[in-house]
DNA sequence: TGTACATCAGTGAACGCGCGTTCACTGATGTAC
DNA sequence: TGTACATCAGTGAACGCGCGTTCACTGATGTAC
């Protein structure tokens, strides 16, 4: 619901009524509405970078490199934040808000670093390689986004996706 | 303020106190906030793409890229949204705002484009690598906000930087 | 030059509303004896 | 096996607050005569 709606649009009640509950019984389950949606990264955080490390346990390959790529940028990941990646979905709201919300935030982009040098030790070139890719990827998905239904947003997801594969 | 804050941040008040004036006379100016969002998006997107173009006027040669890069992907742009790209900072957000607002995101990305074509027609080669290129800025000054004050963060925004001027 | 009047930016109080949070309570569940 | 009691997730009403918007008003400015 926060990936999808950004995290000042969604009330406490809001998410108690998705799951059929009342508002009173949310501090319950937590202390805050911050608290609630550090977890809500962290646990976005961890489906996300567990679906693109599914196939190979740890040791990743270029091609589980390109097929992440292929699911990240892709109209697919663009058309649905509320199952993306909550980094893409509100890492700049993420930026804006108390310390708590931007040390879960910190963690989620540690978490997709973490697994992108988990193949064992790089190059300092490989290292800006990967930085550079991972900056593409998640601007392509917000610029896609925001150009849903454009034809320059058509294009500008094509073209990056197509970059990102052939390597460079 | 829109740009430093978010758009859900800012409330009329706000705006209208950041100018010693009372919340009343708001609607003398602008029909609702939204439309003060959009405006406000327009305005900061004709000054970041003016301030790119300055030094020379509309034929942009390789190095007035090379030097927009290096004022776009850096420490002083990303300490300071509130002077900066309107689409860094409130893409994603207004993404998911009303028709207005994602109407002029929409406009300003592609004013950023039609800035970065406007040294004559382009390859469909150099149309992608246009494309990447301008996700990885946006990409990069968004996390690098959201990693402010982290080693993580230096060494992505240093990174991407250096790979964008470096060509590849 | 002086007066009457229209214009309109800005005021400040009010509106209805939804927000995050609190709190006294209910009632189902599980344990102790 | 049956009873008494503690626990605690969930209820629903209330709180104080800030929001976007409206509106009757004020008072300075500029034009018409």
């Amino acid at each position: 619901l926060i990936r999808e709606r950004g995290i000042a649009s969604v009330s406490i009640a809001d998410v108690m009524g998705a799951v059929d509950l009342t508002v009173g019984g949310f501090y319950r389950h937590f202390d805050s509405k911050e608290a609630l949606v550090s977890e809500a990264i962290e646990a976005a955080s961890l489906e996300t970078v567990g679906e693109m490390t599914l196939p190979s346990h740890g040791s990743q390959g270029p091609a589980e490199f390109r097929a992440a790529v292929a699911r990240y940028v892709s109209r697919d990941h663009i058309a649905d934040p509320g199952r993306g990646c909550p980094v893409a979905a509100l890492a700049a709201e993420a930026a804006r808000e108390a310390k708590a919300t931007r040390a879960a935030m910190q963690r989620a982009v540690g978490r997709v670093v973490a697994m992108l040098e988990a193949d064992g030790p790089k190059t300092k070139r490989e290292r800006r390689r990967m930085f550079t890719a991972l900056s593409t990827a998640v601007g392509a998905v917000i610029l896609g986004r925001v150009l849903k239904g454009t034809r320059i947003g058509d294009e500008l997801v094509a073209s990056v996706r197509a970059e990102l594969l052939e390597g460079d």
